[in-house]
DNA sequence: CCGGGGTCGTGACACCTGTCACGGCCAGGA
DNA sequence: TCCTGGCCGTGACAGGTGTCACGACCCCGG
């Protein structure tokens, strides 16, 4: 029986995903056994890799790493997942879990540490940045509706009520009710600050 | 006379920093001789460790990779400077190379290029990525103004404009004078439509 | 069965914003 | 010297925005 840790790297830029190969090929008892750049194909790579733990980021084209988690859990129970991000938003963190991952790392923990939260993941441990935790239960859970989100995430780009509402196809005053809504769950003024602030918390 | 080519690496994220040791030290002729994770520390431990390349990252507390390459050439008039960052926005790209740096690198490049990067800096050679090369040529230079600038960037924020002009210390008239003429530099119709795209040229 | 909450829409109101025209100040180039 | 351009401010206008009240529909849990 092989005794190493086959690992599965997924990061849409490649110079990162080369340099956590090369991270990680310094520990004996891991082995790099596959690398993407985009969400939608971990799946079919940590099949035919027969990977034991996947390493996910969260920002990537295709489907975003946390969708990725479920796919795994879904398609392939016993593989394990650890969600590698650079934001340490705490939404992200409660999206991933609920996502079945088993770990949460964001990118400013030292790299000698990264071996290690593999390892307990595959020993079948969650490994959960600890500040990020309790800063994610003082958030307390999102508080959005899923019609705010969505027009939450459109009103990030900027344009006008007009543009909205076309993109999202509802009524100018609907979008402008939901904004409302939106600015007051958020403590801000502007549509423009509380999509900026749902983002920054992994709200959307 | 050592021929190995000593490097600084500076970035934020401690993770990607390790990694990125990692990768360089699999090059015999490469070598890691300091790691920082702030753009103010990054003259210093270059002095001290007496580097030959520094590799710097855009996005970092204290002051960024530009700029720290601007203090790398006045300090450290030998020492070469290669800016690596996550985004390829045009403006970025023009400012490096304003500031000194020999080369500029996105970081979804592949990881086999990177050693050479430093190699081709390091004997005096510029390394720009040439896809972004030709997008930083038809987008010219930067239109906005200083006060612009300035502007734009509290408005990221997204608050009021009453807001904003207390930050900058200027009459709310003036800052919508000047948030006007950026959205008509900018093509958009709105303010925060028009920090959005500035933003993503690099150009604040 | 009746609430409660999310969703969608309308209408009205006060306020904010984007635009334009105008004036004044100061530096640098023709 | 004049003149262009950035900078600062005021005033006014049309249109956009945030808020509230109201009504309607649906679904779900008590």
């Amino acid at each position: 029986m092989s005794k190493t840790i086959r690992v599965l790297l997924a990061d849409d830029q490649a110079l990162v995903r080369g340099a956590l190969a090369a991270l990680l090929a310094l520990e004996p008892d891991l082995e790099v056994v596959a690398e993407v750049g985009r969400g939608d194909e971990v799946v079919g790579a940590a099949r035919a890799a027969r990977a034991d733990v996947c390493l996910l980021d969260i920002e990537m084209p295709g489907i975003d790493g946390i969708a990725a988690a479920a796919a795994v859990r879904d398609a392939l129970p016993g593989v394990r997942t650890l969600v590698v991000t650079t934001f340490g938003r705490p939404g992200y963190l409660r999206r991933a879990l609920e996502a079945g991952a088993s770990g949460f790392v964001v990118k400013d923990t030292p790299s000698r540490q990264l071996a290690e939260a593999v390892r307990r993941v595959h020993a079948g441990l969650r490994v959960v940045d600890p500040s990020l935790a309790t800063e994610s239960l003082v958030d307390g859970a999102n508080p959005l509706t899923e019609r705010e989100r969505e027009v939450l995430r459109v009103a990030l780009g900027g344009g006008p009520v007009a543009t909205i509402a076309a993109s999202v196809h509802l009524s100018p005053g609907t979008v402008r009710n939901h904004l409302s809504s939106a600015i007051g769950k958020t403590n801000t003024s502007t549509r423009a600050e509380a999509a900026r602030v749902a983002q920054e918390r992994g709200w959307l």
